[in-house]
DNA sequence: CCCAATTTTTAGGTTAACCTAAAACTAATC
DNA sequence: GATTAGTTTTAGGTTAACCTAAAAATTGGG
């Protein structure tokens, strides 16, 4: 059931660069993702809107970049689609891995869904890959309850689990605020517990403890380590 | 030598055509170009113009356009890519012909010259293909028992010399910087200058300029050309 | 808290590759 | 040799995808 929307070119490549970063990094910055496809910061900020509109990312004006439910599902998509086109080439054809990887970018765009699920059944044939590595083939309509990116708020963080923080979303006095109790970017935290209501939470933080509100914490974006 | 002019997709779209069309009623016209392109035949008009500036067909106006040798030789190759897709696709992979033939259309202005010939080696050793069939094929793999040229780090390379990257040694977020500056396998890079203290160092790839430090140069293998 | 550096956005281009509509030309028929 | 049908060319757009330069916002260090 093909409901996808035709994505041009590069607007498949802005969502694998963004998935990607997101994957390495935590968050995906349009510096990075100029750096990335190599084209100019402003270029790929017009990117960005046409994705916005399109539904594919969310993103405020100068605010962090987040996949859409169906952004993540296109970038799974073309990101596995790179992936099956590279290891076809290096591993079965014997392409060097530099032009192997190269190549999976520009024939990414181009693969018909035919061609690309006989090649993935070659590749399962000859024990390349284990059938349940591509996942955009095999279960295109099972929901992954894992998110994409480990990247999330901290009111969202299991009780017990550490995470760093990313960015603080928020702005003016209750940005200061949080950055005051020491909760800056890279600051390693801890959820130690959480109230009845899940209000307030009990975080420490460089070794001491302090409780946020739950929209406090829900304004600190934070990957989980 | 490979004096290879950049094509891009459309052009070479336009020179197979025209060589098919050749082929196959004797003549190429303008509409027949359209029709087979589904585009409209003004705009084929245009393709024809930056064909001719290009030297790869010869046409006064209204009159018949002809291949010159270069653009036999280009058109010849691409057909050839076309082709050898189409056969990979269909014959290996059990592709249908039209998703084959729709594919090798896509996807012959993007592959590689390695993984092209590493796809024609295939299918000669599974008998797909006659080795003379593929005329453009077999220059390319004379070209390749050449000397192996002296490889070294590029910090050594004098000031003012060319070389060709063989491979970056070092790994993960350094090998990715560096590759993303484009210092990939096969690039020609040229050392434009040095600083005093041998740091650092300017070199242009690909057109531009980027300045190196020292360390990073020395793990960077090239050989010279 | 302020200042400098970095990042993001805006403004205002360019280019390739298409388009439609109409003009200029050629060829084929009467 | 005029008319007409078909072909090629021109004129004047549009769009996607990039660009540079500069303005605006954010971040980070002292």
């Amino acid at each position: 059931m093909e409901a996808d929307i035709n994505l041009s070119e590069s607007m498949e490549d802005y969502l694998e660069a963004i998935y990607n970063l997101i994957k390495e990094n935590g968050s995906a910055r349009v510096t990075d993702i100029a750096n990335h496809l190599k084209i100019a910061a402003s270029s790929v900020n017009q990117g960005l809107k046409k994705l916005n509109q399109e539904g594919l990312i969310s993103q405020e004006k100068y605010g962090p970049i987040k996949l859409t439910e169906s952004g993540l599902k296109a970038a799974e998509k073309v990101r596995c689609k790179h992936r099956m086109l590279y290891l076809f080439l290096h591993k079965t054809l014997g392409v060097s891995q530099e032009s192997a990887d190269h190549d999976a970018c520009r024939i990414e765009h181009a693969l018909s869904e035919e061609s690309f699920s006989k090649m993935v059944d070659y590749l399962i044939k000859n024990n390349y890959i284990e059938e349940q590595n591509c996942a955009f083939k095999m279960k295109a309509e099972k929901e992954e309850p894992k998110m994409a990116a480990e990247q999330l708020m901290l009111d969202k963080i299991k009780v017990g689990s550490k995470a760093e923080v990313v960015k603080i979303e928020s702005k003016g006095r209750l940005k200061r605020k949080l950055m005051d109790m020491g909760l800056n970017k890279g600051a390693k935290v801890e959820v130690k517990g959480r109230a009845p209501m899940g209000d307030p939470i009990e975080i420490k933080v460089r070794g001491y403890s302090l409780s946020l509100r739950q929209d406090e914490a829900a304004e600190i974006l934070v990957k989980e380590v």
